[in-house]
DNA sequence: TTGTAGGCGTTATCAA
DNA sequence: TTGATAACGCCTACAA
């Protein structure tokens, strides 16, 4: 049923002035409701509403972008092509931001060039904020240059080169490591190893440093030989794996591998020596990508807080975008395991 | 009068009216030449250029998007979680919507529901254009809503339940299998096997078809109990690999996968039964996802053709936006191989 | 080819 | 609280 007016449904051609006309009020009372500023439940807001519901209107983003000096935007500039970690945290970030009632601007980029001419881009394209997931070897910003104006608030997702001068979230690798140690000393784990990735190579790097010094379990590491480092591959897994249990004298019953492609490596090894996991050996890893799901049995993997370090990044950027305070802080936070296959659950004795 | 000494290079908060004072020209012309609507290359174009520069002035995208209808934006919408295909396929899409000069919003979507409100959204926010990458189970458009008003030219891509009201872009999937069977037929494979995801789901869908009808090459089908359905995971495949190579009499010396992680399944299994890839049986799948480049031997994939599709994708939306007429085409493209250890190369004699 | 001037649709200002 | 009006920064007829 249709109202007993002319209601002109066309499409989006209606511009404030038609919702005005047709509510009997001026622009400026539609303007002030439609955009929340105007909290009262009388006539007026009713009619304002019907209005613009009849005749199917939006509010016009460029023009409110114009005037308001707010776009509605925020830019998120990832690595290139988008890798896993990276599209986490964008399928987080994307319903966060639409929450506070911004959009999102993707941009992508390989090379240091290219990150700064995005991240140059995208704030020229008056965004309110931006998100840098950063690619490999890429630093943020590579000089302090004119890019950082200081109307743009800048936040750094992961990568480990954050400068003090700018926001950073990233995962707290010290607490990842206890934690993945603690899951295996509460499954009765005696003695731990650990395949590390290369110390350069960033996610897990002072993982190693926690895992040497932490102090309740330090125990747990009995052979020195058990801390590897190397390449992120399953092959390298496979391999270390091999040799490690090469001295049926003295193995370790607790593994816990840089990344998931290790652990999938150390699966194999220890199925063809017929040792089985979780009852032997239990395994632990960091990523939980797909991969921990394919396995068999399925890993239990150490998972970044990809939604907590979202809501963190949005929240932060909207709150310097309002206040005129601009704070560079550096947030870390723990990550959450998995409990899958590979390790075995305590028993309530 | 200081041309040089005081530039004010202050943040972007120079207008166009700055950069013509500066250059001794009008606004229409700056407009021009920074436009590219004035193409020589006299003292009038380094005069603008050069106090473009100067200013480190850079054009207000609200203000153009409000005064020229148009806003460099291109919609994406993409399935939540995002999965690979689709991170692939904005990998590409970025730098090719980048080179046309418009630049990629995305929003994600999970159900229908969301489809629909972020299309709707997108829409409404003035977008030259919008890419659709539907998720599982979603149509587009649900309803023929108002959502597609005649304004914004939409393209879907990939998934296969493009109405004809909508142009589309998706894979070949006839040509893919007769691709891969051409592959292990030139590598001299005399009996193929195909393990079929279930014919619901998509992507190969129509695969099973041109695998039983491929005229050229029927006598490559030995046995109807090769050809499996099932679910796409790694104990399925391994599961009938074991079925199938039971019997020593008769066994396939090719085998196609419907995804990586059947492959991998069924790599296990011969690996297993001590059957050597691809000597005696060679092995390829369909996606190329991250996997097939970490089995041992490495697989042998059909990988979709991401970057044509991205490119035709931006291609249409260019013409559709810019021309007046509105065709709906379904186009597909055949997608490559690429050539792994997983099959073995024909000596040439 | 160049300049002038009028809007694009909205929000902010200010007076009522 | 509401309404009239002036920007916001740019593009584009139209005139010179």
């Amino acid at each position: 049923m249709k109202p007993s007016k002319d209601p002109q449904p066309r499409s989006a051609n209606n511009s404030i002035v038609d919702v005005a006309v047709l509510a009997r009020v001026s622009v400026a009372t539609v303007s002030r409701v439609l955009s929340g500023q105007r909290d009262k439940n009388d006539d007026v807001d009713r009619r304002v509403r019907q209005a613009a519901a009849t005749l199917n209107y939006s509010v016009n983003a460029a023009a409110k972008a114009l005037r308001s000096k707010v776009s509605g935007v925020l830019g998120v500039v990832a690595p290139k092509p988008i890798d896993f970690p990276a599209s986490q945290l964008i399928s987080e970030l994307e319903p966060a931001a639409k929450k506070a009632g911004k959009n999102l601007a993707l941009a992508l980029a390989e090379t240091q060039q290219e990150l700064d001419d995005k991240v140059r881009s995208l704030i020229l394209r008056d965004i309110d904020g931006l998100i840098v997931i950063a690619p490999q070897n890429c630093r943020l910003p590579s000089t302090k240059d004119a890019t950082n104006s200081p109307g743009t608030p800048i936040i750094q997702l992961l990568g480990h080169n954050a400068s003090p001068q700018v926001s950073w979230i990233g995962i707290d690798t010290t607490a990842a490591m206890r934690a993945a140690m603690q899951h295996l000393a509460d499954a009765n784990a005696t003695s731990i190893a650990f395949l590390s990735p290369t110390l350069d190579s960033g996610m897990v790097s002072d993982a190693l440093v926690a895992f040497q010094s932490s102090d309740q379990i330090t125990e747990l590491i009995r052979n020195p030989a058990w801390t590897t480092c190397g390449a992120c591959t399953i092959r390298r897994g496979y391999d270390d794996a091999l040799r490690m249990f090469a001295d049926k004298d003295e193995t370790p019953d607790g593994i816990i591998c840089g990344n998931d492609q290790i652990a999938l490596g150390v699966l194999q090894a220890l199925n063809q020596l017929h040792i089985v996991v979780p009852d032997q050996v239990m395994v632990v890893s960091f990523g939980d990508s797909p991969l921990a799901l394919m396995s068999e049995p399925s890993l239990t993997s150490v998972c970044p807080p990809y939604r907590t370090m979202a809501h963190e990044a949005i929240r932060l950027l909207l709150l310097e975008s309002e206040g005129t305070r601009r704070l560079y802080p550096h947030t870390t936070f723990p990550p959450q395991i998995i409990d899958r296959g590979s390790t075995r659950k305590l028993m309530h004795v």
